[in-house]
DNA sequence: GTCTATAGGGCGATAGAC
DNA sequence: GTCTATCGCCCTATAGAC
């Protein structure tokens, strides 16, 4: 038996996302999720560089399989290029759906989280941004797809938490997306 | 002569302007601001919330100015109406050159200021949204055309910032919408 | 305006894996 | 021996309570 149980990280963030929703985000301190994890304060530190990143372990997954979203896209228009990105990682929230909406209920209705989200989507937009201008597209047809294609998947995820699009998350990322081609398309450029 | 010095406010906001860009936004204290603008720590936290905040006073202006954007833009499609927000509230940006160039530096390299001003764009999405909802736009048209512009007037500021669009902020947005749209254009739904 | 709890960083000690 | 995960104690600044 080794000297300390496996997974710390995933026992501190069941723990903090338990304690998130029943005693609400201000009133958890680090050290009730280390405890209940069974960890110190000093550990919780060690592995999450403040309180709200312990609901964002496996960024890191999701940034490599947007990633792989964009090598993997074809020679496509460069709007159906960011939005490979998203479809290529929607597999990863629609197979843990229970945990993803738990989150996104205690992420939405706090301020310090929801910040934290915003940045994080942000940093998912600047991914998809430069790996598009790696592969040869314009700067700032890069930028406003990256950015169009994360409003799409933001719009297009809150209607999936919400239980308005049951047919899953992908479907949703086109029903979205078609939406902007018609706005796009009712829009007269002066 | 009143008992203290007026505009503390106005005070503040410089003092940690100057102090952020010197020291940098970390190794700088609540105190450190107060101290500067010649207030106590207490009355620094009685104006703003936190210690980033101090760099988003006047955001409810902006919010004002947003807000009428959205009423004076005439029955023309969703996107223009999202982007007249924007264009209307260019002009607070032009007129202060010197402060928001300033600022948009500090604020780019912290990622605690950073999330904030993600927090307050995200915000500004949602007055948008909100707005053309009860203008009668529908709610899905409404969230992409208010998420869509709100990158779009992203992308222009940066490029304004940088000095790429010496012309102004207003013909930056123009064609950064023009790119959007021709986006949209090459685009196809499946 | 004063007081205090919490966030979160620094550092050295400890105990297993290899 | 090295490397890595943990602990424990000390510290300051933030930000809320009174």
């Amino acid at each position: 038996m080794s000297r300390w149980e496996p997974d710390a990280t995933g026992r501190m963030v069941a723990a903090a996302l338990d304690l998130y929703e029943t005693r609400g985000y201000e009133s958890t301190t680090a050290t009730d999720i280390a405890i209940r994890a069974g960890v110190t304060e000093r550990t919780f530190f060690r592995h999450f560089s403040d309180k709200r990143e312990v609901l964002f372990a496996g960024s890191s997954d999701l940034e490599n399989l947007i990633l792989q979203g964009i090598a993997d896209a074809g020679d496509v228009p460069a709007l159906d290029m960011a939005l490979n990105a998203y479809r290529t990682a929607a597999p990863i929230f629609e197979t843990t759906r229970d945990f993803i909406v738990r989150r996104a209920r205690v992420v939405l209705d706090n301020p310090n989280l929801r910040e934290r989200e915003l940045l994080k989507m942000h940093s998912l937009a600047v991914v998809i941004r430069n790996a598009m201008i790696d592969r040869g597209v314009p700067p700032t047809a890069s930028a406003v797809a990256a950015e169009c294609a994360t409003s799409v998947f933001t719009i297009a995820f809150e209607k999936w938490i919400d239980g308005a699009e049951s047919e899953g998350l992908i479907l949703a990322i086109e029903s979205v997306a078609r939406e902007l081609k018609s706005i796009a398309d009712e829009f007269q450029v002066e």
